[in-house]
DNA sequence: GGTATATACCTCTGACTCCTAGGTAACACA
DNA sequence: TGTGTTACCTAGGAGTCAGAGGTATATACC
């Protein structure tokens, strides 16, 4: 996305980890890459975004850290999901579907049903 | 939405915004009821936020105001969609299909089709 | 006539999110 | 030795949203 890359993106980001992280423990560049890849580069993660909210999780309590290393024989920080985060990722995906169904009920309405 | 009523909401005001006046000129206080009775109240228009929003499409040439009285005999700013804001409201729609359907394939995708 | 309610507008300020720009370091390969 | 890739990080500024507060008028009711 050249025109609007940023455009919707709050608080998604944040989900959007937390469901990479529910399939297996990650580290931050393997979470940008994946959620690029798995969207066709319509999404691109900055890193300059993704290690502050990365941050934030883990004082939230919703992830936790462990350095380790990668399969590319390098040092790597991974993060795994908490409970807390397990919980607070099914509220959020929860609420998305609600937010995104309610989004598009604006935009797909017309004139003659209001 | 108790819960996290602004989670999502970053771009989505002035999409929103966009496309109830796309169907009529309407003044704000007619735009915030009608995005929520539309939605059964999933979002929630806040005042502090809709005004700002409204005053910075007019600025950016998006929507044109123009003084009115409502149906209840009152005084009310008439917003109204102007070429250049048909436009944004095309692109940003467009945008955000793609946008919503790429954050629902990450929350579909399951560990297998990784 | 007085009061309450709904309609309709507005701004200030703080909290928050995101990105740009910059930096560090180690491994792989030519 | 140099280049590319992998991997981490922060500071600062820009932008968005909501809470709290304020103004004013029409209508309905007492």
């Amino acid at each position: 996305m050249a025109d609007a890359p940023t455009e919707f993106l709050k608080g998604t980001l944040d989900l959007m980890v937390l469901k990479t992280l529910s399939w297996a423990p990650a580290h931050g560049y393997g979470i940008a890459r994946w959620i690029e890849q798995c969207t066709d580069d319509v999404l691109e993660v900055a890193e300059g975004s993704l290690y502050p909210a990365l941050h934030k999780l883990e004082d939230e309590g919703l992830i936790t850290a462990e350095w380790g290393i990668t399969e590319h024989n390098r040092r790597a920080k991974f993060y795994r999901l908490t409970p807390a985060g397990k919980r607070k990722l099914a509220a959020s995906h929860a609420y998305w579907s609600r937010f995104a169904g309610a989004v598009s009920k604006v935009l797909e309405t017309s004139p003659a049903s209001a």
